[in-house]
DNA sequence: CGGTTTTATTCATCTACATGAATGCGGGGG
DNA sequence: CCCCCGCATTCATGTAGATGAATAAAACCG
């Protein structure tokens, strides 16, 4: 993400700020600007469903960006929550980061390899939902995240699998007898 | 998408290719350093798992990109396949279509927008998984594509929606019984 | 610390959707 | 033009994972 610190620092319109487990820095239904750029601590996007269930879009470490894309850039309010799981410092960026001057075409073209990087995240995601069972994406999930699972409840796991925490216990454990 | 024809037929290396229903523009297991831009007709990508199944990426007609993302950016050979559900023409381009010269500033801001777009639409299609039963993501697609239905056979809605065909049938009988 | 509140686990039951098989139709290719 | 293979539909049965409830351990906080 080096690329990305670069435009940021840049940026004259950083601030860095902090939160504490449990702040929400998106509420549901509101129309914001803003992405948020994890320097420390962990953050998520979700949504409470009408049950109330929350379901995990992603979650965001050290250098990774969380915002509510598809309200960015359609200008609708968004569904999303973003909350803070661990205390955390955070540079809060507008949307427009592109309006500035003092980019360059490298910092275009690294920052379209980004996108396409979270893209192709996505497109695995999107085929795992549909083509593979829970336990698959689960062993999918501590292969490519194997730092998470210490730092996160193994209910947002589960909300972000998309199955229940009492389905993930059980994989769990049928697991660990198989072992 | 009037940026991205911009920025295609300023391509020195564009090439127009016709296709067939059924023909396969891009195989399982290959690496390929190429996207696709539909000028006419549609072309899905999909996989194959390992009981013969079939699940659908995504779908592009007039004026889609469809590309394996995964694959180009993260420079492994593919999963997906690419192929043709009506005749088609289409611009085969390169991976690389910002190593021009000729692109402008606004070219890129553009483009990162249509990123941006796509990254939203993905972001839906994950939460509409992980949170809504296969009624309301039938009726989420009739929505947001009420042109598609008419064109593309109901299994591969199905293969879409990550239910089976029979399945989608039954919705749609429940569906039309309660008018 | 101690009490309350979250979290993980297990089990019994239920449901959305898968699977497999049979039927009829519809449209495309020879 | 006709044949036939792919497609949609229906039904009977199977199963992954949901739901709800009970228990215990762990985290939180005054």
């Amino acid at each position: 993400m080096e690329e990305l610190k670069h435009i940021l620092e840049n940026d004259p319109s950083v601030k860095i700020t902090s939160f504490k487990k449990g702040d929400i820095l998106l509420q549901s239904g509101v129309s914001s600007a803003h992405r948020f750029f994890v320097k420390k601590g962990i953050l998520r996007s979700f949504i409470i469903d009408s049950k109330g269930k929350e379901h995990i879009f992603s979650f965001a470490s050290e250098g990774w960006i969380i915002g509510d894309v598809e309200s960015l850039e359609f200008d609708r309010p968004g569904e999303l929550f973003i909350d803070c799981i661990e205390d955390a410092e955070v540079i809060i960026f507008d949307k427009e980061i592109f309006s500035f001057d003092n980019l360059s075409k490298e910092d275009f073209i690294n920052y379209t390899h980004l996108l396409y990087r979270r893209m192709g995240i996505l497109q695995r995601r999107v085929m795992m939902l549909l083509s593979a069972p829970a336990v698959d994406r689960y062993a999918y999930f501590l292969k490519t995240y194997p730092e998470l699972p210490n730092r996160i409840p193994q209910r947002m796991i589960a909300a972000f699998l998309g199955i229940t925490p009492q389905a993930l216990s059980t994989i769990r454990s049928k697991i660990a007898s198989s072992e």
